[in-house]
DNA sequence: TGTCGCAGGATCGTATCCAATATTTCATTC
DNA sequence: GAATGAAATATTGGATACGATCCTGCGACA
């Protein structure tokens, strides 16, 4: 799921452009929380139909990007610090119960995935680029999971992550954040190697913890202040 | 989420009546897993266009009811056993978490809310509705859940249980098991009343997995039959 | 002054029609 | 007879067009 298997030859479809269109400004934050997304604005725009663009938003929906009220559009999800907590809790269920089911079959081709998602996520900081960040973080968390063989699991956790993820975009732009998620990443790759499970799993739930704990303090203070 | 409150004047969507539709062929199992669903034929069978029809069933993928590939259409999708146990382990981690949630801030009303599942759920049984027993066991988890405010938690729920909601029917059918079944129930709302948070956890965690290891262990003979 | 009713425009939902893609059929060749 | 390739058919994806619903603002009435 990083990145969906070589599309050797992509033709991709209208929906699917428009959904990753739509998704890309509501998670650069072009399109806040609460923004009305009017759908003829949108096919104006990609020079499109309608359509298309409404298959899409009703794929977002179920992504939990947006939220559609019949007759009345869509609009742009807002997350509340209790949405945030619920999402965060449920990443710390899910994660943590993976990633030891995926240590008890991991195999090498499987540590030198990670080991790269990690090397890429590195890079990423390394020169600075706040676009690709959240991408490659997530994609580490992915390669963690995978060799758990949870495809349902994991499509949970996808939706879960992207519902909260433009807000961690906030979080991860401070220097001081970044590295410090740097180092955790490493920590947890380091165990995840040896195939120590027990304590994978322990450092990964902390991991999350943090992050969690990080935006929900942001998001109260931010409703406080609004 | 029992029945969306109260649609006093309703007026539904065409594309939400498909899908309802659809499901319900679906988990009634007339649609059976693998099974091609064809967008005009659905149409022309309900009087409608082919619009509310797609998107209906991207809604119902959504739900993880049906597969879509690109220019391919819609297949029923079907539940392997290890579908079942990720579906479940998911289940598992989610729905003790949230009853001890729920418990933290339950009200009367709340236990009102719940007794009354439980009554419909027996009642069903006893005059005998396999039809709305399934709609009723979920309604009664639900209302169990309801009060612990996670409303992402309880969509994530809502969605692992309808991908594997047909195939507890098989489960469901025998009177032996229902009584059983129900037995659970009151021995969980038991608990629940008296806010034992920590006891009623451990009966709906063994309830769910008892559940889980019949359906796996079913859809193992089938797949070493078939 | 505030509430109600009623245009008018904006926006969404659905039907009809056309284009793109996939699947099947059938002839052709080795 | 099996495999390849090309037309025919079936099915989905998308565009245009129309009708239904919602929202806004203005005027009438209490």
């Amino acid at each position: 799921m990083p990145t969906p298997p070589k599309p050797l030859l992509q033709r991709q479809t209208v929906t699917a452009m428009v959904a990753e269109y739509i998704a890309a400004k509501i998670i650069g934050g072009d399109y806040p929380g609460g923004h009305q997304i009017r759908q003829e604005a949108i096919a104006a725009e990609l020079g499109v139909s309608r359509i298309p663009v409404r298959e899409a938003l009703l794929q977002l929906e179920a992504e939990g990007l947006v939220v559609i009220r019949t007759h009345r559009g869509a609009v742009v999800s807002d997350l509340s610090a209790d949405d945030a907590i619920d999402l965060f809790d449920a990443r710390l269920l899910l994660e943590p119960f993976l990633v030891k089911k995926a240590i008890a079959r991991l195999s090498n081709q499987d540590i030198a995935n990670v080991e790269r998602a990690l090397r890429d996520y590195e890079a990423a900081i390394v020169r600075g680029d706040p676009k690709e960040l959240s991408r490659l973080n997530w994609a580490f968390h992915t390669a963690l999971l995978e060799p758990s063989m949870r495809p349902r699991s994991m499509a949970v956790l996808q939706t879960l992550y992207s519902s909260a993820d433009r807000y961690l975009r906030l979080q991860i732009e401070p220097l001081k954040a970044q590295t410090k998620a740097l180092q955790e990443h490493r920590d947890i790759f380091e165990a995840y190697r040896l195939r120590d499970a027990v304590e994978t799993s322990r450092l990964l739930k902390k991991h999350v913890a943090d992050a969690a704990e990080e935006i929900v303090s942001q998001l109260k203070r931010g409703e406080a202040a609004g």
